[in-house]
DNA sequence: CTGAAAGCGCTAACAC
DNA sequence: GTGTTAGCGCTTTCAG
C-alpha cells in the first residue's frame, strides 16, 4: 500500500503517482484517472508521516491537554475546540494530565515527538510544567492556554474572569441580606480555586460578611470533596446563612449531601455556585450561579491557535472572558 | 534538532547518536553520556514519524471515535480508555463523528493516513460506515467497537445488554402496579435507541402494560428532545402513570420540563430512566434507573485492543455488559 | 566500539 | 507529460 507499489503495478514512476494523487498538474487526465481508480481499488491512503516528513511542513495534527475529561466544563471546551479544528482539517491528540506535572510533561514530550503543529492546553500550574512550557515557547512552538495560565509567561491565553464572577455572586448574596458565608473550595493546587477563594475572602471582608474558618471546607476539586465538605458545614451548630461552591463537580457533590440530609434550600441554607452545569436547573430549587462560557473559550482557543499558525494577527494575547450571573431560587431574601 | 545535527555538532556518526539515545548497546558509556547530555541541552526530541517510518513498526498511536463528547456517558468511557492507554504508553487521536457517516469516514481515512496501530470506535450505524469498517477490518486493521456494533460484521465489541436493562426497568414498574407507560425515545438513527424502544414495547405488551402511540415521544438523543417530549406527554389529558426515558441527556431534558411545569414526581407521574448520571441522585425525588458501566466498557475496549495488538488471545469477541437496577424514589407504588 | 550505506514512503527540483 | 534524483530523520544491517 504505497506509492511505489502503485507505480510498479501500473508501470509508471512513483513521482507520477504522487502528482496524480495529490492533484498536482503535470499528469495527463487519462493516466491520473487510472491511477486514482487503482489507488481506490486497492484501498490506498497516503502515509501522512512520510508526506509531512518530506514536505518539511506541517503535520496537520495538534495536541490538546486537559486535566480531566470527566469534568463537564472541559468536555464542553473540547467539544467546541473539536468543531473549529474539524472545519480547519486538523486532527488532534487528546492528552489527560490529571493535574500531574510529570504526566503532563510526559505528554508534552510525546506531542513534540509527533511534531504536532501546535498545543492547546489547560496547564497544570507547577514550576516544572512552567519551565517546560517556557522552553517550548522559546523554541518557537505554538501554544495557547485556556482556563489557566502562567502569569509570568507571555503565552496567549483565554481565561475566565474569575474575580468578576465571584464578585457578582457575593454582591448578590449581599443584596439579599446575607452576613455569614461558608465556602466549599477546590484542590489547593488549583490556581483557579485559589483565585476564587481569595477573591471571595477579600470581597466578603470588604462587605463585612463573616467567614468563619470552620466554614471553609474542601480538599479537592471532586464530587466527593464537595459532598463531604457540605456535610461538614451542615453538621455544625453555628452555620453560615449561605454557602458558596467554587465549581461544578464540587457543587454536584454538595447538592447530593443536601439531598441526602434533606436540608431545605433556601429556607435552612442558601446556596450559590460557580459554573452553570446540567444539574443547576433541575435541582429543587434551581441554583443561583455564575456562568462561565466554556464553548466560547474553546472556540477562541482553537481559532487563536489557527490564526497564529497561519501567521495572522492575534488581536489580544490574553483574553479575559466575562461571567454571567444567573439568578434562580437558591438564595433566601433576608431583608 | 535532528540526530544528524547532533552527530555533526559532536563529530560522530548519526548511527552512533541513534544507538546512544535509544539505549541500544554498542556505544561506550562516555560517548553515550556525552550524546545524551547534549541532546537534552539542545532540547532534542526524536521524530516519531521518521522513527516509526523506518522501523516499519507501530506508531504507538491509536484512534478513538465517538459521536459526542458532551454526553457524560462517552466522556466516562474515554476517561477509562485514556487510563489504560496511558499505562501502555499509547497516544490517541480523538475523533468526533456527530453521528454523521461522512464525518466518521473522513476521520477514519485520516486515522489510516496517520497509520494508527488500532481504532476504538462507537460507530455510527449506517451502510456507508459499515462497508468502510468492513473493508478496513479485512485489510487487517485492528478495530474494537464499544456501545454499538454491526451485527453482520465479525469485529470485537463491548456493548451493554440493552434488552436486559429495559426488562429490569419494566419489571420494576410492573411490580409497582403500573399499567400505562409513556416512553421518551432517542434519535431514529440510534440503534441503541431502537433496541431499547423495541424491547420496551414488546415486553410491555407481554405484561399487558398499555403504551398509547401518543405516549411515545422523542425525535433525537438530545437534552432538547427530552425536554420537549416530556412537555408533550405532560400536557395530554390522558397520561400514562409512568414514563420511561431512554438515555441520560434526554432524561436531563425531561427533568427540566418536570421542574418547569412543577409536576409532582412520583405522585402525579412516575419516572424511570436508562443510564445513571450525575443528576439522577440529586433530583427530588431521586430517579430510579438502570445503570450501565461506561468505565468498565472503556477499560475492556482498551484492554482488548491492546491484547489484539500484542497477539494475545482475546477471550470473547462480543462482550455483553450487565446492567444494574437502582431503585430510588421516582416510582409510585400503586398496589 | 564506531562508521558507512541503504531505505522506510513520500515529494520537489530538475531533466528530457 | 513523464522519469530521474535526492533527501526529510531515523534505524538497521554490514564493515572495519
Amino acid at each position: 500500500m504505497s506509492i511505489t507499489k502503485i507505480a510498479k503495478d501500473l508501470g509508471v514512476h512513483p513521482s507520477t503517482v504522487s502528482r496524480a494523487l495529490s492533484g498536482k498538474p503535470g499528469v495527463s487526465e487519462d493516466l491520473r484517472n487510472k491511477i486514482i481508480q487503482y489507488a481506490e481499488k486497492i484501498g490506498y491512503y497516503p502515509d501522512a508521516r512520510a508526506s509531512s516528513l518530506r514536505k518539511k511542513g506541517k503535520t496537520g495534527t495538534l495536541g490538546i491537554i486537559i486535566p480531566d475529561i470527566g469534568n463537564p466544563f472541559f468536555a464542553t471546551v473540547i467539544k467546541a475546540i473539536e468543531d473549529v479544528l474539524y472545519s480547519h482539517n486538523y486532527n488532534f491528540f487528546l492528552c489527560v494530565s490529571d493535574e500531574d506535572p510529570e504526566k503532563e510533561i510526559f505528554h508534552l514530550k510525546s506531542l513534540i515527538s509527533h511534531r504536532v503543529d501546535g498545543i492547546i492546553a489547560a496547564p497544570t500550574l507547577d514550576n516544572k510544567t512552567k519551565n517546560f512550557y517556557s522552553k517550548l515557547y522559546s523554541s518557537k512552538k505554538t501554544i495557547v492556554f485556556f482556563d489557566r495560565f502562567f502569569p509570568t509567561l507571555d503565552i496567549p491565553s483565554i481565561v475566565t474572569n474569575n474575580e468578576q464572577g465571584i464578585k457578582k455572586l457575593i454582591n448578590h448574596i449581599y443584596k439579599m441580606g446575607h452576613k455569614t458565608l461558608g465556602i466549599i473550595s477546590l484542590s489547593p493546587e488549583s490556581i483557579t480555586g485559589k483565585i476564587r477563594l481569595e477573591t471571595a475572602l477579600n470581597y466578603a471582608k470588604k462587605l463585612k460578611i463573616t467567614v468563619q474558618p470552620e466554614w471553609i471546607q474542601g480538599f479537592d476539586s471532586t464530587e466527593e470533596s464537595g459532598y463531604l465538605s457540605m456535610k461538614k458545614i451542615l453538621k455544625q451548630k453555628r452555620r453560615p446563612s449561605v454557602v458558596l461552591i467554587l465549581n461544578d463537580l464540587t457543587s454536584l457533590g454538595a447538592l447530593r449531601a443536601i439531598s441526602e440530609l434533606k436540608a431545605n434550600v433556601p429556607e435552612e441554607i442558601s446556596l450559590v455556585a460557580f459554573d452553570d452545569t446540567y444539574w443547576n436547573q433541575i435541582f429543587n430549587p434551581p441554583i443561583t450561579c455564575v456562568k462561565q462560557d466554556p464553548k466560547e473559550m474553546g472556540i477562541l482557543a482553537a481559532k487563536n491557535l489557527i490564526n497564529i499558525l497561519n501567521k495572522k494577527n492575534v488581536l489580544k494575547k490574553q483574553i479575559l472572558l466575562d461571567t454571567k450571573l444567573i439568578i434562580r431560587q437558591s438564595v433566601k431574601k433576608l431583608i
